[in-house]
DNA sequence: CTGCCCTCATACCGGCGAGGTATCGGGGCG
DNA sequence: CGCCCCGATACCTCGCCGGTATGAGGGCAG
């Protein structure tokens, strides 16, 4: 099976829709459609039901879906990370993403730290949007990555634990709620003037609710200031909080586990090197 | 870049020697040579250096072979699982496999526990030579995995653990040494009559040594009984073992733990149920 | 019931590129 | 100095990928 083959049907598996992918693709329908018969044909299954409105995957496409993403991934990390070692020819550099806005005193420490070792070695941090850390590790645009329980998905990957803490909510000082010695997560979500923000998906999509749609997190604050909506948190965050906030424990929220992650085989020792200073930390 | 691509430029890696490759693949030399060019100019980075006795790896053709070889397993993978998923079709079946000759009361318990459950799923088992596990659950010829640490690298994979055991050191019954309470690993290789077994590699060659070449455990035990050579083995081997034999506890031998492992994107009821069962027993 | 539209499949054609054969260049080694 | 081994280059052929034109079949409206 060619990679061509498997970008191909990925994109007709999330169009759901032959003409579109092939519109996504830059090419035309009729080779897409043949494209996708002859994989099917090579491998004796078929991946999808013909309908009137458009394609749906069978119990075999949506294996070859799952598999074939994480294949895919695989493939591009291997580009990805050859095209590096080529460029950071003699001096050993190391990517390493984490969540904007998200654990700045903990990496400030940690980048601190390792500049400080011996086998020190250049690091370029790639600040990104939640969720998008994880697949930046898989497809290879990062070689390591500070991630979140229970929010980021590691499987596959070598982890670390850094830090564990419970999560706190953030609201306006001068709010009634401000007042409370703690709160449940269930009391936090239905404070009926303070609608709970938004995060996006990976896609870039918003869920529906009233709250506001989170792009950034000092914005977020503002709004928070503003008394338009709260926060939850890990605790951490309350060190660059400023002004007009207050901070409430959540009593029953998931703890929230820090931790630093590298692929498996990676043999970088840039990435041992950070990945032993973090564990000193 | 293509699957093609890399399995070309994986050939040459392994054999050192492009008209090798060539041959292995059933090519001619020239199109292999080219298309090696080929990717290094797409790549934009040189994988070999080209001698005149063959060719070398750059540390970027080192990464490439790292990386490569993960990328084209997970290919694999999804086209195996593809296939399997429309053989299976209708009755849910998984692939176990485990190393032949080991654990086999564990895994008499867990298939027998498993089949009693309500969500039981036929489970073929397949035993395969110590080192293979790993590789097959990577390639998607296995789905569920029975390994041994620290002998197999399960990084990449999803594991629970489920037995902790010492290694005790299997020999000759009336053999001098079987009067021993118990013995050290240095004591235990230097028996001057009973040079210890040499197990084989993945690939199927033998490291250099004295010992006899381990095959098959029946076999060499029966080589222990003959008093020809003695082996190291977790202690629930004690188990399945003859007459003849004597068994001395090693007192500074790593501590061997078997574990169920499986692929971190499985979502085969089957897998789950296994593991589930597993973490019950 | 009929006709239109939407969507995927088939038919056919042209060009790129993968693979084959023949041959060259260049570095060890006798 | 000449031979041998190994990879690179030159040149050709043909398979297959992608494009355009068109067919087939299932909903849906009138």
């Amino acid at each position: 099976m060619e990679t061509r083959e498997l970008r191909y049907f990925v994109a007709v598996a999330e169009e759901s829709h032959v003409g579109r992918a092939a519109r996504r693709l830059g090419m035309a329908q009729p080779p897409l459609s043949r494209a996708i018969a002859q994989l099917e044909r090579r491998l004796g299954a078929d991946l999808f039901v013909r309908g009137p409105r458009g394609v749906t995957l069978t119990s075999a496409g949506e294996t070859l879906l799952r598999e074939g993403r994480v294949a895919l991934a695989a493939v591009e990390a291997a580009e990805r990370r050859t095209r590096r070692t080529v460029e950071a020819a003699g001096r050993a550099s190391v990517v390493l993403t984490a969540k904007a806005g998200a654990s700045s005193e903990l990496m400030a420490k940690l980048l601190d730290a390792f500049a400080a070792e011996p086998d020190a070695v250049d690091v370029e941090v790639v600040l990104s949007p939640p969720g998008h850390q994880a697949p930046m590790l898989r497809d290879g645009r990062a070689d390591v990555a500070i991630l979140h329980l229970p929010f980021d998905d590691v499987s596959g990957f070598d982890v670390d634990r850094l830090v564990v803490e419970d999560q706190v909510l953030i609201l306006p000082a001068g709010h009634p709620a401000s007042a409370r010695e703690s709160m449940t997560v269930g009391e936090a979500t239905s404070i009926p003037d303070l609608p709970l923000p938004r995060w996006p998906h990976v896609d870039g999509s918003y869920p529906d609710g009233p709250g506001p749609e989170l792009r950034d997190l000092t914005q977020v604050l503002q709004l928070v200031r503003l008394g338009r909506t709260a926060l939850v948190l890990p605790e951490s965050a309350r060190a660059g909080l400023r002004d007009g906030l207050a901070v409430v424990p959540l009593t029953d929220a998931p703890q929230v586990t820090t931790v630093i992650a590298w692929p498996p085989h990676s043999t970088s020792t840039g990435v041992a090197g950070l990945v032993r200073t973090a564990a000193r930390l």
